[in-house]
DNA sequence: CACGTATAAAATGTATACATTTTTAAAATT
DNA sequence: AATTTTAAAAATGTATACATTTTATACGTG
């Protein structure tokens, strides 16, 4: 199990960019995080690595990392991404999804409104499951792969405001409205809805991070 | 110059990978790499797992990696991203684009119609250098750092073929023709354009890598 | 003979130690 | 006083050594 040691340290180094316990704007030092999670330097330097090709960090300086700000700009081209290539894997996924995986999908869907105490990791978890849960039927790895790798960026800014998950509740009756169209195998509905989906959620996060940048000045 | 060693081994590999140098389809060994390239495992650790994460390996059984076969779904994948993320930052890219940058733009074209004796991955970084000054006007950091990747790693398809380099010639003349829709301020115009344009390239590769695939069998 | 189990060998993951580079601060020169 | 130089420190990159996990092989049992 010694893989699954820097496979946690990554989800728990992930974890606390998403809930703001590591500095932000600074470089982080590797003896620091080192000390912090008890493990060596090596382990240290490949999660660092990983999550700066993810996007979860970028270069500090000539060398070293840190944990970029929030920004709008960053926020708006991960949602204009998605906006662009979710609806394109659906159509992909449509012919493949059978009442099985429509049944899944409900699933996933009744759990998040059974739940009332939710933390917005958990709903945000939920809310990818189901929507890639209706992706993998398309069975384009590529695709597929940059997509999750959006969605995990997106992450980082559902995490920072309460207000987005407001917004992920309200956003509920969204994706039982796709979830009909595809069973009624209304292929350009689904995609216009899911488009709007996503736009939605993109404008609404942009506007909260460009009104809280404007508190700061 | 240490960190240069580790850039070196980098792109070094990702050379060899796109020249078929190594084994395709099994795992990599670390300890044979690592004497390959005369250079401690640590290193060859690093670069491995940052070629994973961009797509040139993939995880090979439940350790280690190996080099993926080409696909034609994942390259029909590529295309299809491309296809719609480019003329999306073109879009932003034109306000911003002044006679400087379209300058530039035109020296690139030049250089490519001028040297004969390009090899195909001098011919391919000159393709990316055109686009991509382009592209960078629009200050859209998160959109670009996507598409820079995307375009990597189309690099290990055009490198197959010599066929892609003869297409990758015919298609000058859409590059002048983008130019100058882009120097008119034709926005619209200079997007489906570009759409064909990376449309045409990615269906011709997706048809030889269909055609390839068939002569095995 | 097939199949599962145990054991040995190979490969990877991690820690420690060392080398190189970067950064910081102090000293010196103009 | 400001700027460049230089030396010490801090931080990162790499090598070697060790621990753990996989994988392969041989053995035993049904």
């Amino acid at each position: 199990m010694s893989k699954q040691q820097a496979q946690i340290l990554y989800n728990q180094i992930k974890l606390d960019i998403q809930e703001n316990k590591l500095p932000i704007g600074q470089a982080l030092k590797q003896e620091m995080l080192s000390q912090r999670y008890n493990i060596s330097r090596i382990p240290i330097r490949d999660v660092l690595q990983r999550l700066k090709n993810e996007g979860w960090l970028t270069t500090c300086g000539k060398r070293g990392v840190m944990i970029p700000m929030l920004n709008a700009t960053e926020a708006e081209d991960l949602y204009l991404m998605r906006k662009y290539l979710e609806p394109l894997i659906l159509e992909y996924a449509i012919p493949n999804i059978n009442q099985q995986v429509i049944g899944k999908a409900t699933d996933y869907l009744h759990i998040i409104d059974s739940q009332e105490e939710l933390s917005i990791e958990e709903h945000g978890e939920l809310n990818w499951q189901f929507h890639s849960c209706l992706y993998e039927q398309a069975n384009r790895p590529t695709l597929f792969s940059t997509i999750a790798s959006l969605h995990q960026l997106c992450g980082r800014y559902i995490g920072y405001h309460n207000q987005q998950l407001n917004y992920l509740k309200t956003s509920q009756q969204d994706h039982y409205n796709i979830l009909k169209a595809i069973e009624n195998k209304n292929t350009e509905h689904a995609k216009n809805l899911l488009e709007t989906h996503i736009s939605d959620a993109g404008k609404t996060l942009v506007r909260f991070l460009l009104a809280e940048s404007k508190n700061e000045n």
